[in-house]
DNA sequence: CGGTACGTTGAGTCATATCAACCATAGTGG
DNA sequence: CCACTATGGTTGATATGACTCAACGTACCG
């Protein structure tokens, strides 16, 4: 963790525009920005555990994070990542709980941390941005409900599918196909909900039927249309 | 579906002080009773279907609604019951999507309909209203995201046992465990995500056990802590 | 050069789904 | 009033998807 000390200013920030804050007052950025700290996590390091007390929370700079809960027998089950522009924290930070996950960086990242008492500020007295974050909120409500849905009715290999189809949506902008995220079989099958060994068998099936062209974590989407068919979307 | 057209005032409204509602201002409130639309409906009647772009929301006043989405092959799944004091459809409102869910009378209920416009502006101008409805939302989302991790680890038992615990919560107070929800064989299967027949076959283990007790639909939990074990919490 | 983490493959096992038959109950219509 | 039908519940037999275990290959790193 190494912190910067000529942190980027919101204002120049090319994620804001897409972001939560891009309704945001001068006044509001302004406060933000005196009071944030930027720091850069490497790969593999942890910005909070399940069971913390938030005091703030986080912007995604730059990087990826992937974010997950611990299961009963310590197997990790990956919920989301958080991508540029994207916040993470915030949720135990509204409802005032400690963690219900554990962020760890899988590639190098640039975070703003900002304290909680900013965002309870925006959110009471910007109704804009309150109705942003909700948005925010209920957009990931639908998503993880969605999720549950799959989780219990789909076999691994169409959740195996539709998984790559989304990390292609989400991590693969011009870039033909390679899924712009490097991630080892053990955090695919986390993802999955399955075990690895199932990942492997079933990735070696798709690049030979010629769904998907593998080399080494690099995956390639050679027939996105043939894997929505897989995952019956 | 049955209009009532002595409503009750939400002043009187004895779910109101544990509601979402449970801050407004008199003038707000007001606003709320003149716009309301009061209805009873009897149980199997839809309230909205996937889909549905949603016009406003609604306040459950008595009885209890099942919200389930509808997987590829015609599975529900079921994500939440709503019981007095809860609201539903407010996700699809705020997030202006057709809503992701169906919802289902499966106790007779009484429901206040509210327009879109409502909670827009609640959320808009009261920023303690605002918070509350995050902190809903928030709630929600760390229960959907601890339910993806326990469907994609646990097994049909562990899940059973910790869906019987979760309704005795929700649905049994001072009914000296017998759970005061009537689900089929078939509704239980689509809140653990199997098929119905592993769950008459998990229920039965569970009697002979002496976990509980069943009559029909009623279920009656006999040791709390040892389903709790069961489960794994 | 050995160590550690990751990836791969095969074989065996088990949990759970599926299929099929049957019973109980309640509501329906002639 | 009784056959008729629909719905839900139960049980047993069978099939299979997915996990587990074990062995081994591979690559990178200090």
């Amino acid at each position: 963790m190494q912190e910067n000390f000529f942190d980027l200013s919101c204002d120049s920030c090319t994620n804001r525009t897409h972001s939560i804050f891009r309704h945001l007052a001068e006044g509001e950025l302004h406060e933000i920005m005196l009071n944030k700290i930027t720091e850069t996590h490497k790969r593999g390091s942890i910005i909070y555990r399940e069971g913390t007390r938030m005091k703030g929370f986080c912007c995604v700079q730059s990087g990826i994070i992937k974010i997950y809960q611990t299961g009963f027998d310590g197997k990790e089950q990956i919920i989301r990542f958080a991508k540029p522009g994207d916040i993470i924290g915030y949720r135990s930070v509204i409802s005032n709980e400690p963690a219900c996950t554990t962020t760890e960086v899988i590639k190098e990242c640039v975070l703003c941390h900002i304290p909680a008492k900013i965002l309870f500020n925006l959110v009471k007295n910007n109704g804009d941005f309150a109705l942003e974050l909700m948005k925010l909120t209920c957009k990931e409500l639908g998503e993880a409900n969605s999720y549950i849905t799959d989780i219990a009715q789909k076999t691994v290999k169409e959740r195996l599918a539709e998984i790559l189809i989304h990390l292609d949506d989400e991590f693969s902008e011009d870039s033909q196909g390679i899924l712009n995220i490097s991630l080892t079989r053990e955090e695919l099958s986390n993802i999955v909900g399955t075990a690895t060994e199932s990942i492997i068998r079933l990735l070696s099936e798709f690049k030979s039927r010629g769904y998907i062209e593998l080399n080494g974590r690099k995956i390639k989407i050679l027939d996105k249309p043939g894997l929505k068919h897989i995952a019956n979307i």
